[in-house]
DNA sequence: GTATGTGAACTATTTCACAGCT
DNA sequence: AGCTGTGAAATAGTTCACATAC
């Protein structure tokens, strides 16, 4: 068992084998050796073996790894098991996209409530939130018990969407507006950058030859 | 001027320092240091100069960049004066808000065509494309000149979409669904996986004490 | 025989620090 | 004096390779 600080990459790289290995689990394979697992995920067999090396010695040697055993120690690390009540700040096109996304609500991030700065918007329901203005964001962090916001306003908003969430308790954020967030070292903030993933396509378009 | 290989990390900062360069532009700032602009990005100066450095010699000793030259250089290196065609595969939930999504066109990957596997949905039309069904993908991608291919079906059919995509002659790829794909070498694959993001998030609350 | 767990070697990336330019 | 460009140093992350366990 590792106690060294754990890279961001290697909690990354768990999600993906715990969900090959749900796989595995659903067609009856009990047990599964980091070369193969490897191979199903894209990643060489050392990795795998020293990622779940940061967490304990879940295999067995000549053998593999159980994977009933390892999926359910994977989700218990992971917090796989837990529900997160989350916000969402901004329902523009992407905001509201995300409102619909069932993806969240499968990964155990339950949205509760939406927030725009608009008149036009605010009142109106996307799915069965109801979009609230920017004001009552701290009443109802604390009053629904939130403990994720994700941001989806324009830029140049982000940086007081993001000021005025952790003001209201938040320490965990999403966000998708294209601008570094300044926040202390306890907040953690998760970068999604829609744009730049499309652009760095058209780089890759230019400079082949 | 370095010509060594260059990270895929330094090109995706590029189009940071390009996007804080044009606000910069915008309000007549007509010179900056790699310290203000790393300021700015929550970056390093080193990192700044290291990784402009990569592509010339754009500053100036004593003074720093000037700004719309740099802006201009990056726009040329990163081609943002260019249009790319893209198909999307897969218009379920994130397919459909993708073919909304006016950030692709902004950043100069117009979305030319929808292809959907299930009858329902072929035919029906989001915003102004209408879907067509799988087996159009070769004849649309080389009549359409498309160049870009946009994964967002479920996982357990994504590598045969990636492989029917590569088949009609595209090169690049932008990954939605959560799965690695194969590929051969010369294919430049992006993947975007949400739900790591979203879940990553839920490790971090389940780990703070 | 097979496959893990892990130091050691290697590779990649970032930061330092300073000579040199304006 | 101020700031770039860049080798060198430091740090982070990945792969190797093998002693050890089953």
């Amino acid at each position: 068992m590792n106690s060294k600080k754990i890279p961001q990459a290697v909690i990354s790289r768990l999600f993906i084998y715990l969900r090959e290995l749900t796989e595995l689990a659903k067609v009856k394979i009990t047990t599964i050796s980091s070369a193969e697992l490897g191979d199903r995920t894209n990643l060489s067999d050392a990795q795998v073996r020293k990622d779940l090396g940061y967490f304990g010695n879940f295999g067995v040697s000549g053998s593999g790894y159980a994977v009933n055993e390892l999926v359910e120690a994977l989700e218990k690390i992971l917090g796989k098991n837990k529900v997160w009540n989350v916000a969402l700040v901004g329902t523009g096109h992407l905001g509201s996209a995300l409102l619909s996304y069932p993806g969240f609500k499968s990964h155990g991030l339950n949205i509760v409530s939406a927030f725009d700065i608009s008149p036009k918007r605010i009142g109106k329901a996307i799915g069965d939130i109801k979009v609230k203005p920017l004001e009552d964001i701290k009443k109802e962090i604390s009053g629904k018990k939130i403990e994720i916001g994700i941001i989806t306003v324009p830029a140049k908003s982000a940086q007081s969407v993001c000021d005025k969430l952790i003001e209201s308790g938040i320490e965990c954020i999403l966000n998708f507006a294209p601008v570094a967030l300044n926040a202390t070292e306890n907040i953690k903030i998760r970068d999604v950058d829609l744009s730049r993933e499309i652009e760095t396509l058209s780089y890759f378009l230019v400079n082949k030859k």
